[in-house]
DNA sequence: TTGCTTTGTCAGTTGACGCTAACGTTAGTC
DNA sequence: GACTAACGTTAGCGTCAACTGACAAAGCAA
């Protein structure tokens, strides 16, 4: 239960940075080496890499060693706990029995106190 | 185009916080104020206060004044960006045609230089 | 072995972030 | 007006995170 929950809030960390974002696109479809990825950003390679091992301890992309390259692949499973907060968020959103809930407790008293303690 | 992409990052760094989601998961279905959310944690009203301004910042809710009180729930729109991020890992990552076109690509260029910039 | 390539790792700095405490503001009540 | 309740705002502090530059490791070729 809570390690799904630290997964989770690591995917999230991990996905705060743009760059790290623009990173898990290009390797969405391709399999690239670290140099590769390194190439299509204006910062050193060493941040990059710092980057893919966050992105890789997150569980976001895969590492797979050829030589002396490491190529890297989005994982898309990773992103399970955001879809899970997202569904989430959602359902319980826009949930029509809840509104109507509201909307009955706004009719008895209007609309002073929501009183949710 | 470029708004909607700083619109994304702020709910991307606005999510990165942990309370920051429990907040939003706590005015998911109920509308509550400000003081009922605060109660909820074991930080400060003013901690709350500033996670809510950054909330509203990026967009993940709403905000209602009533006398004193300022009433808050999620707005789901918010959650737009995240969606459609999620959408396009998960198209580009598990996409067959992709995969077939890079097994193209393996076939005649042996797989030095995906050549990504 | 020597040398080159590819990459990760280790200090160290700088900027951002979350938190608290004190103060300011707005709305309602006596 | 005076007082209280509900919040937001500011200043300051400690911590974390992203970045750079220098160094180390691992694989491969001459």
């Amino acid at each position: 239960m809570s390690e799904d929950e630290s997964a989770t809030d690591d995917a999230f960390r991990a996905l705060a940075e743009p760059r790290r974002r623009a990173i898990l696109r290009l390797v969405a479809s391709d399999e690239l080496a670290a140099g590769e990825i390194a190439a299509a950003f204006d910062v050193t390679r060493t941040a990059i890499s710092q980057h893919l091992t966050v992105l890789r301890e997150a569980g976001l992309v895969n590492e797979r060693r050829a030589g002396t390259r490491r190529l890297y692949r989005a994982r898309p499973e990773g992103l399970a706990g955001l879809r899970e907060f997202l569904d989430e968020m959602w359902s319980d959103a826009l949930d029509v029995g809840r509104r109507l809930v509201e909307a009955d407790r706004a009719t008895v008293e209007p609309g002073r106190e929501p009183d949710v303690a």
